[in-house]
RNA sequence: GCGCCCGUAGCUCAACUGGACAGAGCACGCGCCUUCUAAGCGCGGGGUUGUGAGUUCGAGUCUCACCGGGCGCGCCA
C-alpha cells in the first residue's frame, strides 16, 4: 500500500517538470530531475516534512528555484485540497527558504500511525520482497583459532547491515570465507602435531612460526581420542593434510558457535579449499582466459589488471604451477556471480584495501562492472585503561570475541561495535566496556523498552485490550506524544538510508533518537490515570512504541528486554 | 615516492548522500522521585568542522594544495 507521503511525492514529480519548463520557457530536450523525497524537517518550525528538490530541479534547469517552487507548491496543494484522504491528511504546504517545499501533517494522520503499528506489528516499516539479490561477505579469515576481538565490529557491523537489507526487501546471503587452502593451514597442522605429540612428550617443541595459543589443546586431546597414537610415528608427509583438516574443522565449528552466540548467523562458510578441489579455481581462469584477459610472463600467468584501472598486473597462477590467493578469491566472487547475485558486498580489514582495485577490476573483466561493493571496517584499537592491547594471532596473547561479549554482554559489545560509522577507528576500551555497564547506551534503549513492558504490567486488562483496539487515538495531541509518534513513523526510512548508505550504525542513532522520545513521554504524560480513554490511547501509544523499538534493536541483533 | 581511509565541543562520536541555526552521550554546574522502573527527565556553559583556496543560491559533506594520524603498495594470505 502506497503510504501519504509516496503520494504527495509522487504528485510533486509529476508537476515539477511542468513548473521547470514554464519557469524557464524555450528550454529544449530532455531533462532529468530528481525524485521528491520528503524528509522529516530538521526544525518543526518548517513543518513535519521537507525536500529540496525544488532547488535541485533549478539547478538542473538554471532557473529560479522560488518561481519553481511557487508553482510546484500551488499544483501539489490543489491537489490535496482535491483529494479527500490527503486534504484529512496534510494541513498547509509552504515554500520557505532558497526553496524548500515544507508540508505539515494533520494531528490525525499521526494519530493513524500508531493504528498502523499496532495492525502491521512486526512487520511495521518492512519492506516486500523484491527482486534485489545481494551477497554479503564478512569475517572471513583463517581457520587457525578461535574469532577475535576485531572481528567482532565487522561480523556485528555486517549481520545488522543483512538485517536491514532483509528488511527492506532485498535477498540477503551472508557467507564467510575460510582461508585453508595456504600456508598458514599447514602450519596449523604442524602446530597440532606438537600439541598432539606433547600429550606423550610434554617437552616436545611447538613449530618456529606455529601457532601457541592454548586453543590447540583440546583438539589434540580431541584427536587422540579418535586416532590414538597412530600419529605420533609417521611421516610428515603422512600426517600434515589429515591433522591440518582435523584441526581446521574443530576451529571451522568453534569458530561458528562464536558466531551464533554472538548473533551471527551465515548461510554459507564457503571453504577455499573445497573451491580448489571441485575446478572452481580453473573454471573461473578459464573464463578470464578465453575473454582474452590474461598473459603468460616468466612462466607465471597474469591477469591484465591495469586494462580495468588497477596499479599493476596481477599474478593468477606462479611459476610453479600454485595458484595465488588472488585467483582463489576471484573463483569464489565468480560462483557467487554465477549464483544470480546482482551485487556483491564485501567487509574487510584495513590491511586489505590495496586489494579492493584488483578485485573490482576482475568483477568488471568477468562482465559485472559495478557490482562489487567493499567495505573496509577500520582499525579497532583495544585498550585496557591507558595500555594498548596486542590483538595478533600470531604471539598467543590472544584477546578472543567470545571472552569480550561474556564478559560484558552480547548486547553491549554489539551496540559498542555498531555505534561508530565503519570507515573512522575504533577505540575499544576494555576496561570501559567492563565497567561501563551502567553507562552504555545501549541500556538507555534497552531501559525505554522495559519501561513500557512494566507500564503494560500494571495496567488493567480492559484497558489494555482496549488500546489494541486503538479507538482512542484522537486523545494523543500532547507534544510529547505526537514527537514520539513522528519519531515512530521515521522506522522505514531511516532503515533505508541507513542500508542504501551501508551505515549499520545510523541504526544505533535511531534507536537512541526513539529511545530519548519515549523517555520524554514517559516523563511528561501520565499513562494510568483517572480518565479511561485517555489511559488507552497512552497505552495503544506505549504499545506502538515498544514495538518500534524492539523491531530497531532486534536489526540489530540486541535483545529487547521485558525487564531490566 | 604513489594510492586509499580518517581529522567535527575537554573526551567518544552524530549530522538522513549538497540543504535551513553543526547535534548527542560522557565529563562539569544547577534542579526533579508520597503516582506507571531515577539504567530516567529538565536547564546551563562550552565550536573559525585540521589549514588555505575553489565550485554555487547553499559546503562538515564536492575539487585542489598543504598539515597531522592510520593502512597499503609480494609469484604472502
Amino acid at each position: 500500500m502506497q503510504s501519504i507521503l509516496q503520494r504527495l511525492e509522487q504528485i510533486v514529480d509529476a508537476r515539477l517538470e511542468d513548473a521547470v519548463r514554464r519557469a524557464r520557457p524555450g528550454l529544449d530536450g530532455d531533462l532529468t530531475l530528481p525524485p521528491a523525497s520528503f524528509a522529516p524537517a530538521r526544525d518543526t518550525r518548517f513543518g513535519d516534512y521537507s525536500t529540496p528538490v525544488v532547488m535541485q530541479a533549478a539547478k538542473v534547469a538554471r532557473t529560479n528555484p522560488r518561481a519553481v517552487g511557487e508553482e510546484v507548491r500551488a499544483a501539489l496543494e490543489e491537489a490535496v485540497t482535491a483529494d479527500h484522504e490527503l486534504a484529512g491528511a496534510v494541513t498547509s504546504i509552504t515554500l520557505a527558504g532558497a526553496g524548500f517545499l515544507n508540508v505539515s501533517m494533520a494531528q490525525a494522520y499521526w494519530q493513524s500511525i500508531v493504528a498502523q503499528v499496532l495492525r502491521e506489528g512486526a512487520d511495521y516499516g518492512r519492506c516486500p520482497a523484491g527482486n534485489r539479490t545481494i551477497s554479503l561477505e564478512f569475517g572471513s579469515a583463517n581457520p587457525t583459532g578461535p574469532v577475535v576481538v576485531v572481528q567482532g565490529r565487522s561480523t556485528a557491523a555486517g549481520s545488522t547491515l543483512a538485517n536491514m537489507l532483509r528488511f527492506c526487501g532485498t535477498t540477503v546471503t551472508v557467507e564467510w570465507v575460510q582461508n585453508d587452502a595456504g600456508t598458514q593451514t599447514e602450519m596449523l597442522g604442524r602446530s597440532l602435531y606438537a600439541r598432539y605429540r606433547q600429550l606423550w612428550e610434554p617437552a616436545y617443541p611447538l613449530p618456529e612460526d606455529g601457532y601457541p595459543g592454548d586453543y590447540l589443546l583440546p583438539v589434540a586431546q580431541a584427536l587422540r581420542e579418535r586416532d590414538g597414537d597412530r600419529w605420533l610415528r609417521a611421516a610428515e608427509a603422512e600426517w600434515l593434510e589429515p591433522l591440518a583438516l582435523f584441526a581446521r574443522d574443530q576451529i571451522v565449528a568453534e569458530q561458528q558457535r562464536d558466531m551464533h552466540d554472538f548473533h551471527v548467523d551465515f548461510d554459507v562458510w564457503q571453504s577455499e579449499r573445497e573451491l580448489h578441489r571441485q575446478g572452481r579455481v580453473e573454471q573461473a581462469l578459464e573464463t578470464l582466459k578465453a575473454a582474452g584477459h590474461c598473459y603468460e610472463r616468466d612462466g607465471a600467468l597474469w591477469f591484465h589488471a591495469t586494462a580495468f584501472g588497477d596499479d599493476k598486473d596481477r599474478v593468477l597462477v606462479r611459476s610453479d604451477g600454485r595458484p595465488t590467493y588472488y585467483a582463489g578469491d576471484i573463483a569464489y566472487h565468480w560462483e557467487k556471480l554465477r549464483r544470480g547475485n546482482e551485487r556483491l558486498i564485501d567487509i574487510w580489514g584495513p590491511d586489505h584495501h590495496g586489494y579492493i582495485q584488483r578485485m573490482k577490476a576482475v568483477v568488471e573483466a568477468l562482465g559485472h562492472k559495478g557490482a562489487l561493493e567493499v567495505l573496509i571496517a577500520q582499525q579497532v584499537t583495544l585498550k585496557r585503561g591507558e595500555e594498548i592491547v596486542s590483538s595478533s594471532k600470531r604471539q598467543g596473547q590472544i584477546l578472543t570475541l567470545r571472552e569480550i561479549f561474556e564478559e560484558v554482554g552480547v548486547d553491549a559489545a554489539r551496540f559498542f561495535f555498531l555505534s561508530r560509522a565503519l570507515d573512522s577507528h575504533l577505540t575499544f576500551d576494555l576496561d570501559l566496556a567492563k565497567q561501563q555497564t551502567q553507562d552504555n547506551p545501549v541500556y538507555y534503549v534497552q531501559y525505554g523498552h522495559a519501561r513500557i513492558a512494566s507500564v503494560l504490567r500494571k495496567a488493567p486488562a480492559q484497558l489494555l485490550a482496549r488500546a489494541a483496539q486503538a479507538m482512542d487515538l484522537t486523545l494523543l495531541t500532547h507534544p510529547a506524544e505526537l514527537a514520539l509518534i513522528k519519531r515512530l513513523a521515521q522506522l522505514a526510512d531511516r532503515t533505508g538510508a541507513a542500508a542504501q548508505a551501508r551505515e549499520p550504525h545510523q541504526l544505533t542513532v535511531y534507536a537512541r533518537e526513539l529511545a530519548t522520545e519515549f523517555h520524554h513521554f514517559y516523563t511528561e504524560c501520565q499513562i494510568l490515570g483517572e480518565d479511561a480513554a485517555l489511559s488507552s490511547a497512552r497505552l495503544a501509544l506505549c504499545l506502538a512504541a515498544k514495538r518500534v523499538l524492539a523491531t530497531a534493536l532486534s536489526l540489530m541483533g540486541i535483545s529487547a528486554p521485558d525487564v531490566m
